[in-house]
RNA sequence: GGUGGGGUUCCCGAGUGGCCAAAGGGAUCAGACUGUAAAUCUGACGCGAAAGCUUCGGUGGUUCGAAUCCACCCCCCACCA
């Protein structure tokens, strides 16, 4: 709790981490005043959240830094609704035992970015269906949405463009959301005393709304601040690659590949990225900047985040296996692994899979399709033309693509039982003998 | 309910009887250059090792031949009621 005396706000501004909030001069005092209760939410709309919760997430570990107390919301009340917020269309429920248990995933998940104890200001996690799930719809029609204006919430920008525009549309399910979850600020501010509630920029309609909310219902003044969503130089989507979306979930997007992604930032994004992800100090970040701009080459900026935003979410035993695969596959020859290493790259998550007893009769680009490396035996046939498909070191060409059977003959394996098939730079896949 | 305009390969979007697996752009993949970056350049880009096979909202039809013509159906959009 070194930070504890620099200022928060001031860390969240120099980082860019602040998108709007609301009366600046009394936030500022409100958190100065000592310890203060700050919620955010997390809808459960998959099994796991992606890096793009990852902002929000770690800055409830920044408030709890400099003394407050975090809640971690998980919707699972909201999450049955939906949020229409800046959404192009009506999205399709999710049935009420599904979303419950991506709120059992998401509740462990949350749990391991904050502190459940460190005294006064430990971390809670909240579930807003254990407070609405009992309220009957008259009380609610009367007691909360009485205290909402239909001509302010549809002035809101987050639903506006479901409302003007022809052909959208917005049901009275999605319509509700916002009170729902302005129901939820002034249900924490009566039950844990939040008084603070942060979220993406995205939510600043519903922050707002429960700022209203908590001020009619409980008399209280309850303060709002966004962080910015997470955009790229390029102006592509943060958060995707080819292979789809950047889960935390190890089981979903593997520690290697997490590694990896976080490898591969652009230089236009890294240092934002260092600010946005870490927990490393302006000074610390600065200095690394300076550093990359001196030296020639390869800035090391990006190994810098990939390490700390893997440590962060995968531990050091998920870093240490990122890094393992990492090293063996980009820096070290095979004739430096072991047969345990080879062992431990499948169970580290480099992608891998068994040679079907069939593989002698099919071409390499069917069997490397099937195993999932490539898409389409297409980008097989394309690598192998140009000699970027290796196993075990050897380049492969188009030549080669029907000699399965020698390619993976048992005695061409390491140790007896592994082939590591690379095909251009960057893809790797583990293949063994059943 | 009426009138008009549409639905094309991952996306946008040309194509209006054979030269169309279908222009162009984007995305993606591989290569060169590099730093597992960006930019740029090259190639690939329905599936298939190939022969070949399957596409242009759906179903039928006309034709030697259809994404293109006809009929019916489904969906979307605009304006009117």
């Amino acid at each position: 709790m070194t930070e504890q005396n620099k200022d928060l706000l001031d860390d969240l501004n120099s980082r860019g981490l602040v998108s709007q909030m609301t009366a600046e001069e009394e936030l500022h005092t409100h958190l100065k005043e000592g310890m203060k209760v700050v919620y955010c939410g997390f809808d459960p709309t998959a099994d796991s959240l992606h890096i793009g919760s990852l902002v929000p997430l770690l800055a409830l570990k920044r408030f709890q830094q400099h003394g407050h107390k975090p809640i971690a919301l998980v919707g699972g009340a909201t999450g049955l609704i939906g949020d229409p917020s800046f959404k192009a269309a009506e999205r399709q429920l999710n049935s009420a035992d599904v979303v419950e248990s991506w709120v059992e995933s998401l509740k462990k998940q949350v749990s391991q970015f904050i502190d459940f104890d460190c005294g006064e200001n430990s971390a809670v996690v909240a579930n807003n269906l254990d407070w609405t799930q009992g309220v009957d719809v008259l009380s609610f029609l009367r007691d909360v949405g009485k205290h909402f204006s239909v001509n302010q919430m549809i002035q809101k920008e987050s639903v506006k463009q479901r409302i003007d525009r022809e052909g959208a549309g917005i049901s009275f399910t999605e319509f509700t959301y916002m009170i729902l979850q302005s129901y939820d600020f002034a249900e924490l501010n009566k039950r844990l005393g939040c008084t603070v509630q942060i979220g993406g920029s995205d939510q600043w309609g519903n922050i707002t709304g429960g700022i209203d909310l908590t001020r009619r219902m409980n008399r209280n003044q309850v303060f709002g601040l966004t962080l910015p969503l997470v955009t790229k130089a390029d102006g592509t989507k943060f958060g995707k690659t080819e292979s789809g979306t950047i889960w935390l979930d190890a089981k979903k997007t593997s520690q290697y590949a997490f590694y990896q992604f976080w490898l591969n930032t652009a230089d236009a994004d890294v240092y934002k990225f260092l600010r946005y992800f870490t927990f490393l100090s302006q000074e610390e970040i600065i200095a690394i900047e300076q550093a990359d701009r001196e030296a020639e080459g390869r800035p090391a900026a990006q190994g810098i985040l990939a390490r700390e935003v893997t440590k962060l979410v995968h531990g050091d035993d998920g870093l240490a296996a990122a890094q393992r695969i990492t090293e063996a596959m980009f820096e070290g020859t095979l004739a430096d692994l072991s047969e345990q290493d080879l062992e431990q790259l499948a169970l580290d998550g480099l992608p891998s899979s068994e040679l079907p007893a069939d593989f002698s009769e099919k071409p390499l680009t069917t069997l490397l399709a099937e195993c999932g490396m490539v898409k389409a035996g297409r980008e097989v046939k394309d690598a192998l033309g140009k000699n970027s498909v290796w196993v075990n070191g050897d380049a492969k060409g188009a030549q080669d693509n029907m000699n399965c059977a020698d390619i993976f003959a048992k005695e061409k394996s390491l140790y007896g039982k592994f082939f590591l098939v690379k095909l251009g730079k960057k893809k790797n896949h583990l293949i063994t003998l059943a």
